[in-house]
DNA sequence: CGATCGTTATGAATCGTTTCAATCCAATGT
DNA sequence: ACATTGGATTGAAACGATTCATAACGATCG
């Protein structure tokens, strides 16, 4: 049933080592005699048999990148930064989503062990003990929005903090002086890197103060009770310029203060975080910050091949800036 | 450096058919000999070959997945549903997106062919003497959402007609008897089938007319527009229902009806499709038609494993009908 | 005319696992 | 004491592409 080089020499009246070279090294090989193995490739439909391939190579030509969830826009962006890169090299990136469970986590990577990917690129969790072990067997390592003591696992990253700074000193420039930030929990490293950022961005403004409305997610819905807490202050206390975690409570926040009838960006600024692809298309187009995550992705399967083609050259960790995506709520106010 | 049974066999004093046993038939080796397999393979760290395994086995235990976008909702729990019930089975998906695009498409089948996939599913274009000689080669393929005259693929969908009518006739059933249709370009196969299906449901149900609003394309600012002019119309010819045929265009007309002072669902109710996870977090909660995205792939790999368990099992075309979300924007006028 | 060189082509060996016929051994039956 | 049984183990063959040392061949040169 299965065509194999063997049939294909047999049929174009050449050795096996001749149609594999017509394959793989065509400039060895007369052009006449490709032109016959070629004709006999197309008849007889012959299609590579890719675990003999590898199997001989002794290594795959294939990436594993584990994401936390395949349908969270940053991961996907990340994905296809990734397949980007990887595709001009002729490789194929294998995702799998751990949905932020480490046995899963663990299942994935150990299939892409089995399968001899030249690496692997994964956000969260992992243990860094396995990791270490996966360096030693073979199989390198990079680490995704996430740093590690180990010196000899490379990173990339976007810094939160900068991000959180970015916003800030964007509602300041524009003429804000009472900052208030939402989001939470502060347990999860992003949230407070933004609010370190924005603690940061007022520290060196003279005459601004920040006020942080917590929250216990980071939802639509949360973003909704979040902003009704804001329209509720005394007018005196109430800020001039909002910045949220992350855009679903930026957009809560946003619909919360509109059914207030507080006007954005006239009386309160709001900028959000992430940008997601909804947030030009809310009621008043919502400024936010940009993660590059399609070139963290490219990025990172840059350093995978740099380890990849020189195993000893040093683990490099590089952070991405975010970038600012003005929109109108936060447009000066109308003087 | 790198470790194999026959490593494995020698530190644990027995042959590579028995370590092999080990890992693929327990129940033939002797407790006390498996245990001692055991060690050795923790000891060593030894990591299965799957190219070797596969070259052996003829067949790797791969599913392979095409969708036109990976960040499209809608594949993204077809994947999930997919991977869900491939895992059952300790199959891993491999997915790949073709941005819509044929020649990615094209490279991915080819790249699935060689990985010797029991299997593809596959949504979009895809030439079908491409897909009929596929199967021929022996990778079966199950398509989705996109019959085909050839008998011999199987497929799986969900119902556009039946999921219009479903729109309509809730409208209907709360009260309201002038629907506008928001949608387009009809081009789009399943912008049609959701206008016949509501054409159908008006049809079926006396007193109730429809009007169509096309729009060219299915963006929030689209909807805005069409919103808009929804609100520029006569208040006698104003719909008091509107069926948006997908969910963006919905919230762009809720915008626009809001912002023109007409309430959601009092003066008109207002549902979409496709029930997208911000559907519950608009101002007014969206009702919407939910796809069963998820039981698509799990259905879509049923139908691949039938088919590798038995090739010459007749095809199998299955049509789901889609779900209605009934959500604040079309509640009953308070009468 | 024989030696030499470069271009093409050959095919056996190889990668690591699984499979399966053959072997071994202890226990049981006669 | 010998044959039989069946559970446990063995190890060589097989999967299919690639590699590489070797050979074949014609052309060029001294």
């Amino acid at each position: 049933m299965a065509i194999g080089v063997r049939d294909v020499a047999d049929a174009a009246g050449v050795s096996v080592g001749t149609v594999s070279n017509v394959l793989n090294n065509p400039s060895l090989v007369a052009p006449a005699t490709a032109q016959r193995v070629q004709s006999a490739i197309d008849e007889l439909g012959f299609v590579r048999n890719d675990a003999a391939r590898q199997l001989r190579a002794g290594r795959s030509r294939t990436i594993g990148l584990v994401v936390l969830e395949a349908s969270n826009p940053f991961f996907a962006d990340l994905a296809r930064g990734a397949e980007e890169r990887a595709y001009t090299d002729g490789l194929i990136v294998l995702t799998a989503n751990s949905d932020d469970d480490a046995v899963r986590e663990q299942v994935s990577l150990d299939m892409f062990q089995q399968q001899r990917v030249l690496g692997v690129v994964i956000s969260p969790r992992a243990d860094p003990v396995r990791i270490q072990r996966m360096q030693e067997q073979g199989t390198h390592v990079v680490l995704v929005e996430r740093t590690t003591t180990d010196p000899t696992v490379s990173s990339v990253a976007v810094d939160n903090i900068a991000g959180g700074q970015l916003a800030v000193n964007h509602l300041v420039t524009t003429g804000r002086r009472r900052i208030a930030f939402v989001g939470g929990p502060t347990s999860i490293r992003q949230v407070s890197d933004r609010l370190i950022g924005a603690t940061r961005a007022i520290g060196s403004q003279q005459g601004t103060t920040l006020q942080v409305v917590e929250t216990t997610n980071m939802t639509v819905l949360e973003g909704r009770s979040a902003g009704e807490s804001i329209v509720a202050m005394e007018p005196s206390e109430r800020p001039d310029g909002v910045f949220a975690a992350n855009d679903l409570l930026a957009i809560g926040v946003m619909q919360a203060l509109r059914s207030g009838g507080i006007s954005i960006p006239d009386d309160i600024a709001l900028i959000g975080y992430d940008d997601i692809d909804f947030a030009m298309s809310t009621e008043v187009p919502l400024s936010s910050i940009r993660q590059p995550s399609r070139k963290l992705g490219h990025t990172a399967v840059d350093l995978l091949l740099a380890r990849v083609a020189d195993p000893d050259s040093p683990a490099q960790h590089i952070v991405f800036d975010p970038e600012l995506a003005v929109r109108e709520s936060t447009h000066s106010t109308t003087s």
